[in-house]
RNA sequence: GCCGACGUAGCUCAACUGGUAGAGCAGCGGUUUUGUAAACCGCCGGUCCUGGGUUCGAAUCCCAGCGUCGGCUCCA
């Protein structure tokens, strides 16, 4: 399955957004080595295939599955010009550039003429050409953006001062392609398959090439496992936040703020639920709340370095001759509150937390939903503390992030990014600072992976991902040792015990990372039906008839007087009807009173898609304690 | 931003090749008072995304803009 990009404003709380436009090429591999053809086991046997699924070699089946399409689309539309067709998680594309726009029936007709090709059964023969021999071979079958790698290759060898190598090609019936390998023994051995889509795509994703066009497909050993990966794709669109939030009626987009959401009232109680549950937490563990200013003067982001580097993304607005920028991130802000007096080592660590909205300026084709937005809000919080304090503070972090994720049920893994070779700041520093987050880590006894230059350029960071229930990897939480940005960019001090002056260590950090997409990656993850104790209604009280509407009230009220959210269906619908409406807004807990219960002064407690058989009748007070336990105890149910 | 698709009632969707917009749900009014996922009847509801153009005539065709969706990260 297609993860969504994990980098995005939930992960850079700070300066890193600056840096994720890497357009830098990446290392190709070394020249072909003799690569095998897999023997594949023969068609028809479904345990066959799937004993056979070695990793290498699906991709190979993926990676032969893009040929053969592009054996079709050159088939289909003459003139095609191929760029590359690799195989990709769960799949595989091929990017072309065709005389004319693909439409969905062209999907249609190039799977067919895949078919016939995988029916006949062609072998993948393999054949070698010089480099130059290539070069021609390409140019002279007008395939521009294969001469152009070939031209690559070349350049690449010509630097590292070899001769170039010879290319691999690969054959199957009419088609000839420039491949590394490997491929399947023959197109018979690709497996059931779908073509999924059509998109753009730039030549080596580079915005100043060309725009190709590239076809989305996937391929699996056996029909089972296509017809299961269909299936996911389906339920994530079941799951799609989006429709879930206008269902559940939680918040709405409108086209007069593109990127930015209305959050109706379901949706802000869930947001405040969210909200004050991390405030409690932070409470506990000693953080102090500030807010700091949306707009603020442009000097403030030349001295942060954002004017510079961060520009193209902050929303600019003038007045009276003074140009100002709505905050992209909180962090530089938050110094000016440390800065307000002279700091002791008594004062740290000083923990800040603000649940600052920010704005950025996204391109409008990378918006999406929840997930990625112009305004959001981060829970987050800047540390300030002594170095010999960064272990404890970043040990208390890793203790709040399990904490928050068993709220949820989430079980996060973590990811140690060290050092970049960009870097800012003393090499010693950075030692200590990674030092600390790795000691932490491993005090921690979590499972976790280093990836070196993975860091910040200003601090090492550690991410922390989690799976959702369809196995889909989300990045939410990050923290960050910064030992140079916030404290040198804005000469932070404190006064130690011997009277010298001190530069303090900041930690940034946020937990949630976005509430936006938090809460989009919650309503995925739970398809809607959230734990009690953060669902918006966590009960609705359903009478059965009339006479049942005056007891149905006061049972109302005395649930939302010990606390919890609860309405009252007290409409004249038939409660069959009540309960359908319930169910679809996914409310945990419906109480049924009827004559039954109204006489015995209880009440029927319907869970979430619970049968008659299995529900318990239950005097009210007993109920509003059990609910209010509940609530409090904030499981994953 | 770029490529492609899409934009009809609050929501989900119809309207053959251009002939003047329709259904279900929701909402509102009534009837119904019901025991675990839809009671019945009626009513209201649309600048067919916006602005231009073609045409006797445009939801439908053309152009521009706005928005949404799928991508633009997987490297022969």
């Amino acid at each position: 399955m297609t993860s969504r990009p994990v980098a995005d404003e939930g992960s850079s709380l700070s300066m890193e957004m600056v840096m994720i436009d890497r357009n830098e090429e990446r290392l190709e591999q070394a020249p072909p080595d003799e690569a095998p053809v897999f023997e594949a086991p023969a068609r028809g046997s479904a345990d066959e295939l799937l004993d056979a699924g070695a990793h290498g070699e699906l991709d190979a089946m993926r990676h032969s599955a893009a040929h053969v399409m592009a054996e079709a689309v050159v088939d289909l539309l003459p003139g095609a010009k191929l760029g590359i067709g690799p195989a990709i998680a769960d799949g595989f594309y091929y990017d072309f550039e065709l005389p004319r726009p693909l439409t969905p029936d062209d999907l249609a007709a190039i799977e067919e003429r895949m078919r016939a090709s995988v029916a006949a059964d062609h072998p993948f023969v393999r054949g070698e050409l010089a480099a130059a021999e290539g070069r021609a071979f390409f140019e002279g079958r007008d395939q521009p953006y294969k001469v152009e790698i070939l031209d690559d290759l070349a350049a690449r060898a010509a630097a590292a001062g070899e001769a170039p190598a010879p290319v691999s090609t690969y054959t199957h019936g009419p088609f000839i392609d420039l491949c590394r390998g490997p491929h399947v023994a023959s197109t018979g051995r690709i497996g059931p398959f779908r073509l999924l889509s059509v998109a753009g795509a730039y030549w080596r994703g580079r915005s100043d090439r060309p725009m190709l066009q590239r076809i989305y497909g996937t391929v699996w050993p056996t029909q089972q496992e296509l017809d299961a990966y269909l299936w996911r794709l389906e339920e994530a669109k079941r799951r799609d936040h989006r429709r879930l939030g206008r269902q559940l009626d939680l918040f709405s987009f409108h086209d007069v703020a593109p990127g930015a959401a209305f959050w109706h009232p379901k949706g802000q109680t869930l947001w405040r639920t969210l909200e004050d549950a991390m405030r409690e937490e932070q409470r506990r563990r000693g953080y102090l709340e500030v807010s700091t200013p949306m707009l603020v003067h442009r000097r403030l982001w030349e001295r942060s370095g954002h004017w510079d580097l961060y520009q193209e993304h902050m929303f600019q607005l003038e007045s009276e001759g003074q140009v100002y920028s709505l905050k992209p991130m909180n962090c530089p802000e938050s110094t000016y509150i440390y800065r307000a007096r002279k700091r002791s080592y008594r004062d740290l660590p000083l923990r800040l937390a603000e649940y600052g909205r920010l704005h950025r300026n996204e391109l409008s084709g990378t918006l999406s939903g929840l997930l990625r937005v112009r305004q959001f809000v981060q829970d987050d919080a800047h540390i300030y503390c002594r170095p010999d304090q960064l272990q404890a503070e970043i040990a208390d972090l890793l203790d709040l992030n399990q904490a928050v994720c068993r709220w949820f049920g989430f079980v996060p893994r973590y990811r140690l990014g060290t050092r970049p070779d960009k870097a800012l700041g003393d090499p010693a520093l950075w030692e200590r600072a990674e030092a600390s987050l790795l000691a932490a880590l491993e005090a921690s006894g979590q499972s976790f992976r280093v990836e070196p230059g993975e860091g910040a350029f200003y601090a090492p960071k550690i991410d922390i991902l989690i799976d959702d229930a369809l196995d889909r990897e989300w990045q939410t939480a990050t923290i960050q040792a910064d030992l140079v940005m916030l404290p040198e960019r804005f000469d932070l001090t404190y006064t130690d015990e011997h009277g010298a002056e001190q530069r303090p260590v900041t930690v940034h950090r946020a937990i949630y990372g976005s509430l936006e997409r938090f809460i989009g990656v919650l309503l995925e993850h739970f398809a809607g039906a959230l734990p009690f104790w953060c669902a918006p209604v966590q009960a609705v009280v359903v009478s059965i008839a009339t006479r049942h509407e005056t007891a149905a009230r006061e049972l109302g009220t005395l649930l939302v007087d010990r606390g919890l959210r609860v309405e009252v269906d007290d409409s004249d619908l038939r409660m069959q009807n009540k309960i359908r409406l319930a169910e679809e807004q996914k409310v945990p807990v419906m109480l049924v009173l009827g004559d039954r219960e109204v006489e015995g002064g209880t009440a029927t407690v319907r869970r979430r898609g619970q049968p008659p058989g299995e529900q318990e009748t239950i005097g009210w007070e007993e109920l509003a304690k059990r609910l209010a336990a509940e609530a409090a105890a904030r499981r994953p149910s």
